[in-house]
DNA sequence: ATTTTACTTTGTAAAGC
DNA sequence: GCTTTAAAAAGTAAAAT
């Protein structure tokens, strides 16, 4: 048997930074090119970067959130991208802004199918939510670690929540114990 | 002092008279469905409950009123699925599915998740099918969720597909179009349900 | 009848309504 | 509360082929 942890893969990764300045939305808009920027619908104006993929929101404060990302590597390569291209524009950026991960969505696969009836029953309906009328998957919060995890009939599951990739890598543990406990997983 | 005496009067008159209301959309909605009285009352307490819980700040009295009947038709064995609910409420479906999971983790209803048999007698009675076509459904269903083919699949298109495929296996045959208009799913979800459960079945 | 596109659920920050 | 952004899981639905 494989150990689950070992399919854990990050899917996304959301990050919140600042320049340190305030900007003028309008004309940044009119001067980065592929900016979206509608005020009336949202006060962010929102940047794509190319590679590594992701997405960057930034605000009239300075402040900036990206998010799209596959790693935090990704995040700091990305708003490096993000801060230069600002530069271009003859914005001053702080040199080494504070990068501040704020969620990681990771997907895993426990290797075997699961019945989420019982699944549902054993880890105890005050416990779970699970309405395959609204949506197929289970959802199972954690305390520790402080995340809410997805679980499929598949037996794959999204992790989503933690702000460490270690948080999913506990939380997985934690779900394959108590499942193996209970005798739901084979 | 008479101005605080008079404030709480009119407060108390404010909420008897949203209670009014709360309960006698349940009562109009349940009559629509064609629920029990039964049901209406135990949506009328999860309602309170909800109010003394002081869960319906921020949500409509109607949003709260539809999902706790929504709620207690499942309590009591005899489930509308949200569209069936929405379709007598003023409410969209999306809130009513929210305030229902909202409701039901604040007042720790412990919710068992529907099971697709519950919907074979109506559903089969709006088709004119026989009893046995209900108790072929009911078997393909059992024999098929212990099989763990019902994890993450909605109830009333699993129930939708069992009925389909007893239908035909009792020589009363329906459509999938006439299974999937009482059930309100859709032919394809009926086919790729019906595929699976035959495939489980092994094929009869 | 199949394929594509799109929506459902979960977390999270940002500024403003 | 809402608005927007990203991504996965799997089911369902509507539209396109």
């Amino acid at each position: 048997m494989v150990d689950p942890k070992e399919s854990i893969d990050i899917e996304n990764v959301v990050a919140s930074t600042g320049i340190g300045q305030e900007l003028d939305l309008e004309s940044v808009a009119m001067d980065l090119e592929g900016a979206d920027y509608d005020p009336e619908q949202f006060p962010g104006l929102v940047y794509r970067t190319q590679d590594p993929k992701s997405a960057a929101l930034i605000f009239r404060s300075g402040k900036i959130v990206c998010t799209g990302a596959k790693s935090t590597d990704d995040v700091h390569q990305s708003l490096r991208i993000v801060f230069d291209k600002l530069r271009d524009l003859n914005i001053q950026v702080d040199d080494d802004p504070e990068i501040v991960v704020q969620n990681i969505v990771s997907s895993a696969d426990l290797g075997s199918s699961l019945n989420l009836n019982a699944i549902a029953i054993g880890l105890g309906l005050e416990n779970i939510e699970y309405e395959p009328e609204q949506f197929p998957g289970l959802v199972y919060r954690l305390d520790e670690p402080d995340v809410v995890a997805l679980l499929f009939g598949s037996g794959k599951l999204v992790v989503t929540g933690g702000k460490r990739k270690e948080d999913a890598e506990e939380a997985v543990d934690t779900i394959v114990e108590r499942l193996s406990d209970l005798g739901l997983l084979d | 002092r008479l101005r605080k005496w008079q404030e709480r009067i009119r407060t108390k008159d404010a909420g008897e008279r949203n209670l009014q209301f709360a309960l006698s959309e349940i009562d109009r909605m349940a009559s629509a469905l064609g629920v029990p009285r039964s049901v209406r009352e135990v949506a009328s307490v999860i309602y309170r409950r909800a109010l003394n819980e002081d869960l319906i700040r921020g949500r409509s009295i109607e949003g709260v009123a539809t999902a706790c009947l929504y709620a207690a038709c499942r309590q009591e064995g005899i489930p509308r699925s949200l569209e069936e609910v929405s379709d007598v409420s003023r409410v969209e479906q999306k809130e009513i599915g929210r305030t229902y999971r909202y409701v039901a983790q604040e007042l720790e209803l412990k919710m068992e998740p529907v099971d697709p048999k519950q919907y074979v007698p109506r559903f089969a009675s709006e088709l004119e099918l026989s009893e046995e076509v209900q108790s072929k459904a009911n078997e393909i269903i059992d024999t098929t969720a212990e099989q763990g083919l019902l994890s993450g699949k909605s109830p009333t298109g699993y129930a939708a597909a069992a009925i389909y495929a007893a239908s035909l296996l009792c020589n009363e045959k329906k459509t999938q179009r006439e299974v999937a208009d009482v059930a309100q799913v859709t032919e394809v979800t009926i086919r790729n349900r019906y595929q699976e459960q035959i495939e489980a079945m092994g094929i009869h």
